[in-house]
DNA sequence: AATAATGTACGGTGTTCGTCGTACATCGTA
DNA sequence: TACGATGTACGACGAACACCGTACATTATT
């Protein structure tokens, strides 16, 4: 069961309460906040010391089946990266909207 | 225990995921969206026939208690209107961003 | 094949949420 | 004062969530 397969949601599918619903946790908004560099982070780079793994890997299923992030799996790790296209084309500004004071929040 | 007191957060007490998660909801999106006319609503007026009273209640409370919505006991109603000047001022933008979007929510 | 590294799946616990019915408080009016 | 209208408070219920430990699967390396 290790890195094989990860349903994420069509764009067309993507909805707004449940996107700000995946982004109205502090985790999940810190880990998006390092996703914004618009790079793919492995799942362990991602608040490594902070949050058991197990509970990362709730945090980052919301936040793919919201549709938000994409998970890649890369050898043994899981690459992470924003959907910023989707999400952008679904709900224009929104993101960036969100991020820009995804520290104060 | 009728229209008496009300708790409101102070503007400089607003976060970001409090917000967010008080619009991670479809009932309060909709009431949001009919709060966008600037305009002051009563309780009964939001969604009258869509939902109960004790359930339009609860909602209107994690609104207030957000700090997205003011409410403001007038005769045997109470009038609810968006804090727009206090969430644009902590969080610009973002009002607008989200509700671009709230009825393809 | 054995090992270590990475991350998931599963199960458990305690908390919160969404929904609603019922009872009650407040206000305006007759 | 008695009544109807409006909205809250409280309690209850099932569902979903947040958190984490443990066991397991996958990959790369030795």
């Amino acid at each position: 069961m290790g890195p094989r397969k990860f349903f994420h949601p069509d764009a067309a599918e993507l909805t707004l309460h449940r996107i700000l619903f995946a982004l109205s946790d502090p985790t999940r908004l810190a880990v998006v906040s390092e996703l914004m560099d618009s790079a793919e982070h492995s799942s362990g780079d991602l608040l490594a010391e902070t949050v058991p793994r197990s509970t990362m890997t709730h945090h980052l299923k919301i936040l793919r089946e919201a549709g938000v992030t994409r998970t890649r799996p890369e050898g043994m790790r899981c690459l992470i990266s924003l959907r910023r296209d989707d999400v952008d084309a679904r709900f224009p500004g929104l993101l960036d909207a969100i991020m820009a004071h995804g520290r104060s929040g």
